[in-house]
DNA sequence: TTGAAAGCGCTAACAC
DNA sequence: GTGTTAGCGCTTTCAA
């Protein structure tokens, strides 16, 4: 096995503590002498010795280890959201420890109870569906967590978000403006409270503008197979409004898929205009035209991890935070 | 703070010992009575008990986690990577710690030291550069990590990759076959080895087929800011060789920015005969006609934490294994 | 059928 | 300047 304190000090002749307080730099400060501090540093290189980070957690009783709980890590989006988290938490000393829910609760339950097992010191989380449990759970054991992508309405958590309704605002008014007169929207997931801001935020930027809402216009698609089931659903919107002239995708992948049927169908799709929320490579070359608010992922992911270290330092004493980030708007994503 | 088995052992009167046994469900084997395991769960319930993961590694000597470590979880080649690497690890009871080296050997030598540090049990890592400090100190500490993606020829490691000669060729090949006699190559990250040998099956192919490499035709793309380099490099290609015919994208970013500088150059590049290594999301619809060869990423992932599993729990005995993958070829994307 | 006690590696209050 | 010691929460051997 590897070396430990003890080893070290045995080999020198030192207690234990001596050795500790030499190792984990505070030998000047407890003021050792140099010769003695040279002496341990240099043979606990020699000896290849490195902490034991589990022991030292139980014994401090935090781990400096975060916990993340994302639907899917495959999704682009998610991936970069973990990825600007993880940045940030290892700019603060912090490890991450990264789980898929697969969008299931139960799941996601599960996941959050083996961190707090584990020790993390607080956990991220974008959660799935309105399943509550380990929310509540972490509420009730009083451990750190933020909130990201989603949120509850109904309870008291530290979140942060993006403004869905004024992004989605925005974006079917400046359609508006460029003159299209029957916007239909595509949406999925429909049952997120996210989504459903998107789509709040299309139908006031319709009702300001004076266009009357028209239920033909509005597209659910499944989630689950989405790259099919869209190709039916589409048929059935251009059957019903065939001078259908906008589009509003309420998320990238749609956008993609949509045009995607498009091509395959033969529809010139060049001449609606669009727009969508949260863009992908590939659109901005497939249709540089489009209009779009992008996420600010980084800042979100920053953001977050940030709140959950405050929350973590200040403990009892924290007072929840909730952030609200704004998009930005980009009038065609082909110039970005 | 949390209840802890000594807790529910004064409480109810029993001794830790008992506690732990019955609440890691070793009660009945040891011969405890019903009465007793009943109570102490039931207590155990009732005040949330939920053990010290911590407590237990240290205790144990291993921790249930894996470490991770990628380039970049940004990149969805990576996070794909590290969803099924995840994925795989639960299924086992194993959390994972993911993190980004950003291409940087430096700070992957930090973040495998920091792994190390807390106790991973073994560590999966897609190695950067032909920096080795961090692989070769794995080894000096005997600790098992398994290699993916990218390897290292002179060093005895486990690893899982694909076959990228071999994938490189088939696709080659099948350009030619369909009539291709220019084919130009993109690449990028050129000093890694694995791009090497996809050039070098770019070649084979090449020389197989009698025809005579051009090196105008090789072009090297700058990684960090390549959106603005492939433009300049590409204008260099349609200088030099006017009828180029057909594109070998090394990459699968690689095809998208290309594409994305012929329809800004309007090139209709339909009339090339494409292949692309790894393919991604709006190629399909942007050039259903370019052949691709699919990386098994699913299987990469999985493969490598069987291995490393395996390695963890064999120790000593284990014998290094080295995975060769093959890659699915796909005559045109746009069925897929 | 249950308990006592040592130990995993590290920290920190308190001594000398 | 340096050492002693108790303790973090859990496992496990040995005893009773």
């Amino acid at each position: 096995m590897s070396v430990s304190i003890k080893d070290i000090a045995n080999a020198l002749n030192l207690s234990k503590a001596t050795v500790s307080w030499i190792l984990s730099g505070q030998g000047e400060s407890k003021g050792f002498s140099e010769k003695t501090i040279k002496r341990v540093k240099e043979y606990a290189k020699s000896v290849n010795y490195r902490p034991n980070l589990v022991a030292r957690s139980l014994s401090l009783g935090f781990s400096k280890t975060l916990g993340l709980v994302i639907p899917f890590l495959r999704d682009s989006y998610y991936a970069q959201m973990a990825y600007y988290i993880e940045k940030e938490a290892a700019k603060n000393g912090y490890s991450l420890i990264v789980c898929s829910s697969e969008g299931d609760g139960n799941k996601e339950y599960e996941l959050i109870y083996t961190l707090i097992a584990k020790r993390v010191d607080g956990l991220i989380i974008a959660p799935t569906k309105t399943e509550v449990k380990g929310i509540k759970y972490l509420q009730k054991l009083d451990i750190p967590f933020v909130l990201v992508d989603r949120y509850y309405q109904n309870m008291e958590t530290n979140y942060v978000i993006v403004d869905n309704f004024g992004s989605a605002y925005e974006l079917v008014e400046a359609l508006v403006n460029k003159g299209a007169k029957k916007i239909a929207t595509l949406v999925t997931d429909a049952h997120l409270f996210v989504m459903k801001q998107r789509v709040e935020g299309y139908s006031a930027a319709l009702r300001e503008a004076g266009v009357k809402e028209d239920f033909a216009l509005k597209v659910f698609v499944d989630r689950q197979n989405y790259r099919v089931d869209i190709d039916e659903k589409l048929d059935c919107l251009f059957r019903e409004v065939p001078d259908v002239d906008g589009f509003f995708f309420t998320t990238h992948y749609l956008a993609m898929a949509a045009i995607r049927y498009m091509v395959k169908r033969g529809v010139d799709y060049h001449r609606f205009k669009m727009g969508v929320f949260h863009t992908m490579a590939g659109l901005d070359v497939l249709a540089p035209e489009m209009a779009a608010t992008v996420f600010p992922i980084e800042e979100l992911g920053a953001e977050a991890v940030d709140i959950l270290l405050a929350n973590i330092r200040e403990g009892k004493d924290f007072v929840l935070q909730a952030k609200v980030l704004q998009n930005t708007f980009l009038p065609s994503i082909g110039d970005e």
